[in-house]
DNA sequence: GCTAGGGGATTGTGGAACAATCCGACAAGA
DNA sequence: TCTTGTCGGATTGTTCCACAATCCCCTAGC
């Protein structure tokens, strides 16, 4: 049954086209990831709707989606808001990091020069952004480059794993005023971590993943807990309306 | 402002009803992880919509929920189907489980005592059910069990996600023909790994958890390869059409 | 100042309709 | 005989509409 055609077999998903209920998920992630949609802001279905020109019904499907991802909190008979992020949130978060990334470390042995180059790869992008002074892109290749440690295990369910934990901890970089003072420190230690990678010093590459996830830990909880100060990133004042202030707890 | 009705916190789930899609998928779900709905079997909308007396809209969202969770997959314009694992989904649902469990044991020093108690719970529920010959209940305690040991991470995060992987597992278990021979040989170091935790041995832990995983592993994904013989769960012959042939990937 | 209740808005769910798409069968041609 | 074009039936994809249920806010009354 192989034969010269198998090559294509890797291009058929791009065969089926995302269904409109995919394609709505898609673009209300990247918005709320990129930080246009804050934190607690009400999607309204018939706002929504209008906006994106699809039916209740498909927006609904799409709502499902992005609940399950934990991007969005649906609150019966009140609507779905952009989740906040509470600091046991991130907490829990970069406990299940430290699993995936130290499965990467682990499995480095055995790793595909592929995933071990995407690695320096992201690293590269990080800091030619922190050169540029671009924040915001330091800390998508920051994320970038942790969801490559997890990749070089190789698993297709972690790497949608990190990924989900990826968007999902944008949220909290939203509650973190300053982009700069929250990923700078972290830029050097990304440096040594890969550097440990690449010479295959596993047992010191785990120690410093470990003490490294503690700290990133450390400050964006600190961050979060007397965070009082926001930088202006916060879109309009429709975000501050009765809706967003009532916890999710 | 923190009372005394705090304790009814942890039961607040319990008062938002779930919603009709909700229901609709965990009914699902239970149908699918108990091996009532074999894999690939079509779950046609208009069918199931009237067993379970819901319209197709609340039916489609249950199907976005149960896509995500990998139990179902959506084939454009053809519908949802039961999902019929690969070999190699096996192998990386493994190399996630491992990470996860790995996770718990490496928690142990910092575990509750009811995280650490649910360890040994689930492994007596596992030996009674072999004791009483109902390897059903076996592979479910099994199961149990080893969400207990990632779940000694104490992290809401690991504990889904090993939900998940569990129900997703469940799907490999219908493709291997006998349930005691699967199981079986994993009870006795279950009893192992479990006196290892129970003793705070933790490197052990980790080295017996790893080998365990490891020839589980090998254990499925032989039974699927050469699994030419099932033991009848095959519900009838609508199974065999066509549709299910088709790979996944 | 507090409680109770009404009004308005939004969601939850069902139902129907139409277009788009896929599958299988049949027919035509080499 | 094998391949290719075409048609029809069935199911999904998506939208629109309707109505009940529920929640929030505001006001009235004590």
């Amino acid at each position: 049954m192989t034969g010269v055609f198998d090559a294509l077999t890797a291009d058929r998903g791009r065969l089926d086209r995302a269904s409109a209920a995919q394609r709505v998920a898609d673009v209300l992630r990247d918005h709320i990831t990129e930080g246009l949609l804050a934190p607690g802001t009400r999607l309204s279905e018939e706002a929504l709707g209008e906006a994106l020109t699809v039916s209740r019904n498909t927006l609904r499907e799409a709502f499902r989606l992005l609940a399950d991802e934990r991007l969005v909190v649906h609150k019966m008979n009140r609507g779905v808001f952009v989740r906040i992020l509470e600091p046991d949130d991130v907490a829990d978060i970069y406990t299940l990091r430290l699993a995936l990334e130290t499965a990467g470390v682990r499995a480095l042995r055995s790793a595909t020069p592929e995933r071990l180059a995407a690695v320096r790869t992201a690293l590269n992008r990080a800091e030619a952004a922190e050169a540029a002074g671009d924040w915001i892109t330091v800390g998508t290749a920051d994320l970038h480059f942790h969801q490559a440690v997890a990749g070089i295990a190789g698993s297709e369910r972690i790497d949608e794993c990190m990924a989900r934990l990826m968007a999902e901890l944008r949220l909290a970089f939203a509650a973190v005023p300053s982009a700069r003072g929250l990923h700078a420190p972290f830029l050097r230690r990304n440096q040594t971590l890969a550097g440990l990678l690449e010479t295959g010093e596993i047992d010191d590459a785990e120690v410093e993943l470990t003490s490294y996830l503690n700290d990133a830990r450390a400050v964006i909880v600190r961050a979060m807990t007397d965070g009082s100060v926001t930088d202006g990133s916060v879109p309009d004042g429709s975000v501050t309306d009765s809706s967003v202030t009532d916890g999710s707890a």
